[in-house]
DNA sequence: CCATCCGAATTGACGTGTCAATGCTGCAAC
DNA sequence: GTTGCAGCATTGACACGTCAATTCGGATGG
Protein backbone atom coordinates (compact mmCIF):
# COMPACT_ATOMS: atom_id res chain seq x y z
CA UNK A 1 0.00 0.00 0.00
CA UNK A 2 2.97 2.61 0.87
CA UNK A 3 4.64 2.95 -2.11
CA UNK A 4 8.31 3.81 -1.51
CA UNK A 5 9.09 6.84 -2.52
CA UNK A 6 12.55 7.01 -4.57
CA UNK A 7 14.56 10.30 -4.26
CA UNK A 8 17.56 8.54 -5.31
CA UNK A 9 18.61 6.58 -8.48
CA UNK A 10 18.82 2.64 -8.38
CA UNK A 11 21.89 1.17 -8.59
CA UNK A 12 21.22 0.58 -12.30
CA UNK A 13 20.36 3.95 -12.87
CA UNK A 14 23.36 5.67 -11.85
CA UNK A 15 25.98 3.13 -13.56
CA UNK A 16 23.87 4.03 -16.53
CA UNK A 17 24.58 7.67 -15.66
CA UNK A 18 27.76 7.32 -15.01
CA UNK A 19 28.50 5.12 -18.06
CA UNK A 20 26.77 7.82 -20.10
CA UNK A 21 29.37 10.56 -18.57
CA UNK A 22 32.22 8.84 -18.92
CA UNK A 23 31.85 7.46 -22.16
CA UNK A 24 31.13 11.01 -23.81
CA UNK A 25 33.92 12.23 -21.80
CA UNK A 26 36.48 9.55 -23.37
CA UNK A 27 34.96 9.78 -26.82
CA UNK A 28 35.72 13.80 -26.15
CA UNK A 29 39.34 13.25 -25.34
CA UNK A 30 39.76 11.08 -27.90
CA UNK A 31 38.77 13.06 -30.60
CA UNK A 32 40.56 15.53 -28.92
CA UNK A 33 43.79 13.92 -28.91
CA UNK A 34 43.68 12.67 -32.71
CA UNK A 35 42.98 16.22 -33.56
CA UNK A 36 45.57 17.47 -31.89
CA UNK A 37 48.05 15.28 -33.62
CA UNK A 38 47.12 15.48 -37.17
CA UNK A 39 46.89 19.27 -37.16
CA UNK A 40 48.12 20.77 -33.41
CA UNK A 41 44.82 22.04 -33.03
CA UNK A 42 42.45 21.38 -29.73
CA UNK A 43 38.49 20.57 -30.24
CA UNK A 44 38.30 24.45 -29.15
CA UNK A 45 40.52 25.94 -31.40
CA UNK A 46 38.66 23.66 -34.17
CA UNK A 47 35.35 24.78 -33.37
CA UNK A 48 36.48 28.43 -33.43
CA UNK A 49 38.08 28.20 -36.95
CA UNK A 50 35.11 26.05 -38.28
CA UNK A 51 32.85 29.40 -37.17
CA UNK A 52 35.42 31.39 -39.01
CA UNK A 53 35.69 29.55 -41.95
CA UNK A 54 31.91 29.36 -42.83
CA UNK A 55 31.73 33.41 -42.07
CA UNK A 56 31.94 36.22 -44.41
CA UNK A 57 35.96 37.28 -44.84
CA UNK A 58 36.51 34.29 -42.20
CA UNK A 59 35.66 36.91 -39.90
CA UNK A 60 32.81 37.18 -37.00
CA UNK A 61 32.34 39.96 -34.35
CA UNK A 62 33.56 38.14 -30.83
CA UNK A 63 29.89 38.27 -29.77
CA UNK A 64 29.00 36.75 -32.74
CA UNK A 65 31.40 33.83 -32.70
CA UNK A 66 30.57 33.63 -28.63
CA UNK A 67 27.04 33.21 -29.60
CA UNK A 68 27.29 30.81 -32.61
CA UNK A 69 29.86 28.41 -30.57
CA UNK A 70 27.55 28.86 -27.30
CA UNK A 71 31.14 30.22 -25.00
CA UNK A 72 30.73 31.61 -22.73
CA UNK A 73 32.70 35.43 -23.34
CA UNK A 74 35.14 35.38 -20.69
CA UNK A 75 36.14 31.99 -22.01
CA UNK A 76 35.81 33.02 -25.48
CA UNK A 77 38.83 35.65 -24.61
CA UNK A 78 40.91 33.20 -23.20
CA UNK A 79 40.89 31.22 -26.05
CA UNK A 80 41.28 33.66 -28.41
CA UNK A 81 44.14 35.22 -26.92
CA UNK A 82 46.07 31.76 -27.20
CA UNK A 83 44.88 31.48 -30.56
CA UNK A 84 46.10 34.73 -31.25
CA UNK A 85 49.80 33.95 -29.54
CA UNK A 86 50.06 30.64 -32.02
CA UNK A 87 49.45 33.02 -34.72
CA UNK A 88 45.47 31.01 -35.63
CA UNK A 89 43.41 34.32 -35.51
CA UNK A 90 44.08 38.05 -35.31
CA UNK A 91 41.77 40.39 -33.41
CA UNK A 92 41.37 43.92 -34.66
CA UNK A 93 38.97 46.67 -33.63
CA UNK A 94 35.91 46.40 -35.30
CA UNK A 95 35.40 49.68 -37.29
CA UNK A 96 31.72 51.74 -36.85
CA UNK A 97 32.24 50.26 -33.13
CA UNK A 98 33.79 51.49 -30.63
CA UNK A 99 33.75 48.17 -28.58
CA UNK A 100 33.81 44.99 -30.18
CA UNK A 101 35.95 43.10 -32.16
CA UNK A 102 36.50 41.35 -35.27
CA UNK A 103 37.98 38.03 -34.67
CA UNK A 104 39.92 36.84 -38.19
CA UNK A 105 41.24 33.46 -39.21
CA UNK A 106 44.79 34.27 -40.44
CA UNK A 107 46.26 31.91 -43.45
CA UNK A 108 47.84 29.98 -40.81
CA UNK A 109 45.08 28.88 -38.95
CA UNK A 110 43.00 28.75 -42.29
CA UNK A 111 45.71 26.00 -43.04
CA UNK A 112 45.16 24.40 -39.75
CA UNK A 113 41.73 24.05 -40.21
CA UNK A 114 41.39 22.69 -43.88
CA UNK A 115 44.57 20.31 -43.03
CA UNK A 116 42.73 18.63 -39.37
CA UNK A 117 38.90 19.01 -40.84
CA UNK A 118 38.95 15.85 -43.28
CA UNK A 119 40.68 13.92 -40.36
CA UNK A 120 38.96 15.03 -37.83
CA UNK A 121 35.36 14.00 -39.83
CA UNK A 122 36.79 10.80 -40.23
CA UNK A 123 37.70 9.85 -36.98
CA UNK A 124 33.88 11.31 -35.90
CA UNK A 125 32.92 8.35 -38.32
CA UNK A 126 35.17 5.91 -36.67
CA UNK A 127 34.91 6.42 -33.09
CA UNK A 128 31.42 7.23 -33.21
CA UNK A 129 29.20 6.82 -36.17
CA UNK A 130 30.92 3.72 -36.86
CA UNK A 131 29.63 2.00 -33.34
CA UNK A 132 26.31 2.45 -33.42
CA UNK A 133 23.46 1.00 -35.49
CA UNK A 134 20.45 3.35 -37.17
CA UNK A 135 18.08 3.00 -34.57
CA UNK A 136 20.85 3.73 -31.88
CA UNK A 137 21.23 6.73 -33.36
CA UNK A 138 17.66 7.94 -33.45
CA UNK A 139 17.48 6.58 -29.47
CA UNK A 140 20.37 8.81 -28.57
CA UNK A 141 18.87 11.75 -30.56
CA UNK A 142 15.91 11.50 -28.63
CA UNK A 143 17.73 11.17 -25.23
CA UNK A 144 19.77 13.96 -26.27
CA UNK A 145 16.75 15.99 -26.67
CA UNK A 146 14.71 14.90 -23.69
CA UNK A 147 17.82 15.47 -21.13
CA UNK A 148 18.10 19.00 -22.98
CA UNK A 149 14.35 19.77 -22.84
CA UNK A 150 14.63 18.68 -19.13
CA UNK A 151 17.85 20.81 -18.13
CA UNK A 152 15.69 24.10 -19.72
CA UNK A 153 12.65 23.60 -17.25
CA UNK A 154 14.63 22.02 -14.40
CA UNK A 155 15.61 24.77 -12.35
CA UNK A 156 11.53 25.78 -11.60
CA UNK A 157 10.12 22.55 -11.76
CA UNK A 158 9.90 19.28 -8.73
CA UNK B 1 26.47 0.86 -59.69
CA UNK B 2 29.16 2.70 -57.84
CA UNK B 3 28.14 3.57 -54.33
CA UNK B 4 29.50 5.98 -52.60
CA UNK B 5 31.78 5.44 -50.14
CA UNK B 6 31.19 7.61 -47.10
CA UNK B 7 33.83 8.47 -45.32
CA UNK B 8 32.82 11.45 -42.99
CA UNK B 9 29.48 11.89 -41.39
CA UNK B 10 26.41 13.10 -43.10
CA UNK B 11 24.88 16.51 -41.20
CA UNK B 12 22.71 14.64 -39.16
CA UNK B 13 25.24 12.48 -37.64
CA UNK B 14 27.44 14.95 -36.86
CA UNK B 15 24.22 16.89 -35.18
CA UNK B 16 23.88 14.03 -32.60
CA UNK B 17 27.12 13.81 -32.43
CA UNK B 18 27.43 17.27 -31.06
CA UNK B 19 24.24 17.15 -29.35
CA UNK B 20 25.53 13.86 -27.35
CA UNK B 21 28.82 15.27 -26.21
CA UNK B 22 27.30 18.90 -25.07
CA UNK B 23 24.63 17.47 -23.03
CA UNK B 24 26.85 15.31 -21.35
CA UNK B 25 29.11 18.10 -20.32
CA UNK B 26 26.39 20.27 -19.58
CA UNK B 27 24.91 17.76 -17.48
CA UNK B 28 28.09 16.85 -15.94
CA UNK B 29 28.40 20.59 -15.26
CA UNK B 30 25.05 21.26 -13.56
CA UNK B 31 25.63 18.21 -11.42
CA UNK B 32 28.75 19.46 -10.49
CA UNK B 33 28.07 22.56 -9.59
CA UNK B 34 25.06 21.59 -7.51
CA UNK B 35 27.34 19.45 -5.63
CA UNK B 36 29.49 22.37 -4.81
CA UNK B 37 26.78 24.65 -3.65
CA UNK B 38 25.83 21.97 -1.39
CA UNK B 39 28.69 20.37 -0.08
CA UNK B 40 31.47 22.45 -1.41
CA UNK B 41 33.11 19.45 -3.59
CA UNK B 42 34.14 19.05 -6.83
CA UNK B 43 32.76 16.04 -8.56
CA UNK B 44 36.24 15.19 -8.28
CA UNK B 45 36.37 15.63 -4.59
CA UNK B 46 33.11 13.49 -4.59
CA UNK B 47 34.61 10.19 -6.59
CA UNK B 48 37.77 10.36 -4.42
CA UNK B 49 35.56 10.36 -1.35
CA UNK B 50 33.33 7.79 -2.50
CA UNK B 51 35.53 5.42 -2.78
CA UNK B 52 37.40 5.82 0.28
CA UNK B 53 34.29 5.65 2.29
CA UNK B 54 33.56 2.34 0.62
CA UNK B 55 36.99 1.10 1.93
CA UNK B 56 38.06 -0.36 5.48
CA UNK B 57 39.54 2.07 7.42
CA UNK B 58 38.10 4.87 5.11
CA UNK B 59 42.13 4.09 3.44
CA UNK B 60 43.69 3.18 0.36
CA UNK B 61 46.68 2.94 -1.47
CA UNK B 62 46.84 6.05 -3.80
CA UNK B 63 47.09 3.42 -6.61
CA UNK B 64 44.39 1.66 -5.79
CA UNK B 65 42.09 4.76 -5.31
CA UNK B 66 43.47 5.42 -9.05
CA UNK B 67 42.55 2.21 -10.38
CA UNK B 68 39.31 2.31 -8.14
CA UNK B 69 38.29 5.51 -10.18
CA UNK B 70 40.02 4.85 -13.19
CA UNK B 71 42.40 8.03 -13.18
CA UNK B 72 45.97 8.37 -14.18
CA UNK B 73 48.14 8.68 -11.61
CA UNK B 74 49.49 12.28 -11.92
CA UNK B 75 45.57 13.72 -12.04
CA UNK B 76 45.71 11.89 -8.99
CA UNK B 77 47.86 13.43 -7.12
CA UNK B 78 47.84 17.00 -7.82
CA UNK B 79 43.89 16.40 -7.06
CA UNK B 80 45.15 14.64 -3.46
CA UNK B 81 47.03 18.06 -3.23
CA UNK B 82 44.68 19.98 -3.06
CA UNK B 83 42.25 18.04 -1.22
CA UNK B 84 44.90 17.68 1.44
CA UNK B 85 45.67 21.49 1.25
CA UNK B 86 41.44 21.78 2.38
CA UNK B 87 41.70 18.50 5.03
CA UNK B 88 39.58 16.70 3.27
CA UNK B 89 42.31 13.09 3.01
CA UNK B 90 46.01 12.62 4.54
CA UNK B 91 48.29 11.04 3.25
CA UNK B 92 50.75 8.96 5.23
CA UNK B 93 53.68 6.52 3.84
CA UNK B 94 52.47 3.68 3.61
CA UNK B 95 53.49 0.87 6.15
CA UNK B 96 55.33 -2.14 4.54
CA UNK B 97 55.67 -0.43 1.69
CA UNK B 98 58.52 1.78 1.59
CA UNK B 99 56.80 3.35 -2.39
CA UNK B 100 53.40 3.83 -2.07
CA UNK B 101 50.82 6.02 0.34
CA UNK B 102 48.06 5.65 2.03
CA UNK B 103 45.34 7.83 1.17
CA UNK B 104 42.82 8.58 4.59
CA UNK B 105 39.60 10.18 4.41
CA UNK B 106 40.02 12.69 7.40
CA UNK B 107 36.74 13.58 9.87
CA UNK B 108 36.51 16.89 7.62
CA UNK B 109 36.16 14.59 4.44
CA UNK B 110 33.70 12.19 5.50
CA UNK B 111 31.38 14.88 6.78
CA UNK B 112 31.36 16.78 3.66
CA UNK B 113 30.70 13.78 1.59
CA UNK B 114 27.97 12.68 3.86
CA UNK B 115 26.64 15.72 3.61
CA UNK B 116 27.06 16.25 0.13
CA UNK B 117 26.10 12.40 -0.80
CA UNK B 118 22.20 12.18 -0.54
CA UNK B 119 21.40 15.80 -1.94
CA UNK B 120 24.00 14.38 -5.19
CA UNK B 121 21.69 11.75 -5.69
CA UNK B 122 18.97 13.39 -6.09
CA UNK B 123 20.30 15.87 -8.49
CA UNK B 124 21.20 12.87 -9.90
CA UNK B 125 17.87 11.93 -10.21
CA UNK B 126 16.49 15.33 -10.97
CA UNK B 127 18.69 16.36 -14.02
CA UNK B 128 18.90 12.86 -15.88
CA UNK B 129 16.69 9.83 -14.26
CA UNK B 130 13.65 12.13 -14.32
CA UNK B 131 14.02 12.93 -17.83
CA UNK B 132 13.84 9.46 -19.09
CA UNK B 133 12.04 7.19 -19.67
CA UNK B 134 12.77 2.80 -18.99
CA UNK B 135 13.30 2.31 -22.84
CA UNK B 136 15.23 5.36 -23.39
CA UNK B 137 17.73 3.71 -20.42
CA UNK B 138 17.86 0.20 -21.59
CA UNK B 139 18.65 2.06 -24.80
CA UNK B 140 20.83 4.28 -23.40
CA UNK B 141 23.11 1.74 -21.96
CA UNK B 142 23.19 -0.40 -25.46
CA UNK B 143 24.95 2.96 -26.32
CA UNK B 144 27.44 3.46 -24.29
CA UNK B 145 28.30 0.21 -23.95
CA UNK B 146 28.65 -0.26 -28.14
CA UNK B 147 30.25 3.41 -28.03
CA UNK B 148 32.61 1.22 -25.35
CA UNK B 149 32.83 -2.07 -26.58
CA UNK B 150 34.06 0.07 -30.18
CA UNK B 151 36.65 2.39 -28.58
CA UNK B 152 38.29 -0.89 -26.55
CA UNK B 153 39.29 -2.14 -30.54
CA UNK B 154 39.17 0.76 -32.53
CA UNK B 155 42.72 1.80 -32.38
CA UNK B 156 43.23 -1.47 -34.21
CA UNK B 157 40.77 -1.48 -36.72
CA UNK B 158 39.66 0.04 -39.68
C1' DC C 1 28.11 69.27 -16.91
C1' DC C 2 28.48 65.29 -13.97
C1' DA C 3 27.02 60.89 -12.19
C1' DT C 4 25.60 56.65 -13.42
C1' DC C 5 24.59 52.74 -15.89
C1' DC C 6 25.21 49.75 -19.95
C1' DG C 7 27.24 46.74 -23.24
C1' DA C 8 31.58 44.65 -25.23
C1' DA C 9 35.43 42.67 -24.06
C1' DT C 10 39.39 41.63 -21.04
C1' DT C 11 41.80 40.27 -16.82
C1' DG C 12 43.21 37.80 -12.62
C1' DA C 13 42.80 34.26 -9.51
C1' DC C 14 42.09 29.82 -9.13
C1' DG C 15 40.71 24.74 -9.87
C1' DT C 16 41.41 21.27 -12.99
C1' DG C 17 43.78 17.99 -16.34
C1' DT C 18 47.64 16.27 -19.43
C1' DC C 19 52.16 15.17 -20.65
C1' DA C 20 56.70 14.67 -19.91
C1' DA C 21 60.30 14.68 -16.54
C1' DT C 22 62.01 13.62 -11.92
C1' DG C 23 62.63 11.39 -7.07
C1' DC C 24 63.31 7.64 -4.69
C1' DT C 25 64.12 2.95 -3.16
C1' DG C 26 64.67 -1.90 -3.70
C1' DC C 27 66.27 -5.73 -6.50
C1' DA C 28 68.64 -8.28 -10.05
C1' DA C 29 72.77 -8.96 -13.04
C1' DC C 30 77.38 -9.00 -13.35
C1' DG D 1 79.64 -3.36 -4.76
C1' DT D 2 77.69 -0.74 -8.37
C1' DT D 3 75.08 -0.37 -12.27
C1' DG D 4 70.92 -0.20 -13.94
C1' DC D 5 66.16 -1.02 -14.14
C1' DA D 6 61.40 -1.25 -12.38
C1' DG D 7 57.64 0.51 -9.72
C1' DC D 8 55.23 4.16 -7.06
C1' DA D 9 54.44 8.56 -6.55
C1' DT D 10 55.33 13.58 -7.25
C1' DT D 11 56.49 17.78 -9.81
C1' DG D 12 56.54 21.44 -13.33
C1' DA D 13 54.99 23.48 -17.27
C1' DC D 14 51.30 24.47 -19.56
C1' DA D 15 46.31 24.31 -21.65
C1' DC D 16 41.71 24.95 -20.43
C1' DG D 17 37.40 26.85 -17.99
C1' DT D 18 34.77 29.46 -14.40
C1' DC D 19 33.74 33.20 -11.61
C1' DA D 20 34.15 37.63 -10.11
C1' DA D 21 36.15 42.01 -10.98
C1' DT D 22 37.57 45.56 -14.24
C1' DT D 23 38.15 48.63 -18.25
C1' DC D 24 36.34 51.69 -21.50
C1' DG D 25 33.60 54.58 -24.12
C1' DG D 26 28.82 55.80 -25.14
C1' DA D 27 23.97 56.87 -23.61
C1' DT D 28 20.83 58.71 -20.16
C1' DG D 29 18.90 61.61 -16.77
C1' DG D 30 19.23 65.11 -13.35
Amino acid sequence: MAEKLRTTPTREQLRIWRDYIETAHVLGMRLGSRLQSESSLSSGDYQVLLALSEAPQHTLRSSQLAALIEWERSRLSHHLGRMEKRQLIRRVPCAGDVHGVDVIATDTGRDAFRTGSVPHLRAVRELFVDALTPEQFAHLDAISRALRAHLRVDPAEE
